[in-house]
DNA sequence: GTCTATATGACGATAGAC
DNA sequence: GTCTATCGTCATATAGAC
């Protein structure tokens, strides 16, 4: 079959059980609600995918490649670490405005509980890069010396919790307004300047 | 009937209940695997308690009620704003160590998807008991001057991935172990002390 | 490859004996 | 109040025509 056609219908049903999952979560979302949602028969939702659990799979794989290779990219364009993780949250707080039906499924969801495989969110490549540089930012002596899971949440946790914040409606702003002020709040905390 | 054994055979349900959900997840506990869990049978079950919903609504509405007491007597025996947050992050950080699951259906869990009534988490009673003690530290100048949900978020935002990544089985440490150093760069980045 | 119609099984909830 | 047995519903997945 045309190849780009497959790519395009498989791409159909990835969009609409993103917004079904993310809006109603993946239990409360039928096999028929997707294949509603994406104007395609049952049969032809179970020729491109396996299961409901296999879309779900994907989905998050796709996902979690784009955080990476945004965090790549990052990578290559920055030297210091400060920089690095600035741009990173800066990236993550931009794809919650932009995209937040995939951010809120790559951040917000407990993908364990229909996902069995998957590996918990904290041993996923977006995350283990960021620590990278977190444990490089302490060698090179720009971050204080604790532990290094500690220095991790400081960096990013705060800024997580806003993209939390954001999805569940409680900040009416663009999560970009506050950039800055949480940004400061998190290097101060763990930067070696006084 | 003796009201103290029907209290007690509600608090099996429910103790059931906890395990399994924190465990599993609540949409992979079923109604049987709760009624076996607690020793009991279907029937008395539906006795004790409406519908599914109803054991996760009241384990919820427990659970946040534990913890907003704790935070009441932590606000009477503390004066600073900065000591009642520390406190608080004690508390959290020592009770996810006694009772993991207690702390983990509270604050890990996405209750939404399963209890429709529900308020947001941070709509409940002990987070906006947080709030405005990061709100009252500001306006004694404890805390530095900016949006309230960033000032919270940096206080309490790396205490509760912390929380999370515990959970998650990342850190093997009792989470008690990193209190003051996670509890300082915290604390750095929004004090008003240099 | 795509569709409609249907089989299969599981779950929440109830009925009714004790 | 407590139990066992069962009902009704609905979701996933498949079969089979086109």
């Amino acid at each position: 079959m045309n190849n780009s056609k497959k790519k395009e219908r498989q791409e159909r049903i990835l969009d609409a059980a993103l917004k079904l999952f993310t809006e109603r979560g993946y239990f409360n979302t039928t096999v028929n609600d997707i294949q509603f949602a994406s104007k395609m028969s049952v049969g032809s939702l179970y020729n491109y995918f396996e299961n409901k659990e296999s879309i779900a799979v994907t989905l998050y794989s796709n996902l979690e490649n784009c955080l990476y290779e945004a965090l790549c990219e990052i990578e290559q364009q920055n030297v210091s670490m400060h920089d690095c993780c600035h741009e990173a949250v800066r990236h993550i707080f931009e794809n919650t405005e932009r995209t937040p039906s995939a951010m809120q499924y790559l951040l917000y969801t407990k993908h364990r509980e229909f996902m069995p495989v998957e590996k918990t969110a904290f041993a996923s490549l977006p995350f283990l890069k960021m620590k990278t540089w977190v444990e490089q930012g302490q060698a090179m002596g720009e971050i204080r010396a604790m532990d290094s899971n500690v220095a991790m949440n400081a960096i990013f946790g705060s800024a997580i919790r806003m993209v939390f914040l954001r999805i569940d409606g409680i900040l009416e702003d663009p999560l970009t307004d506050y950039l800055e002020e949480c940004w400061q709040c998190s290097w101060r905390g763990v930067s070696t300047d006084e």
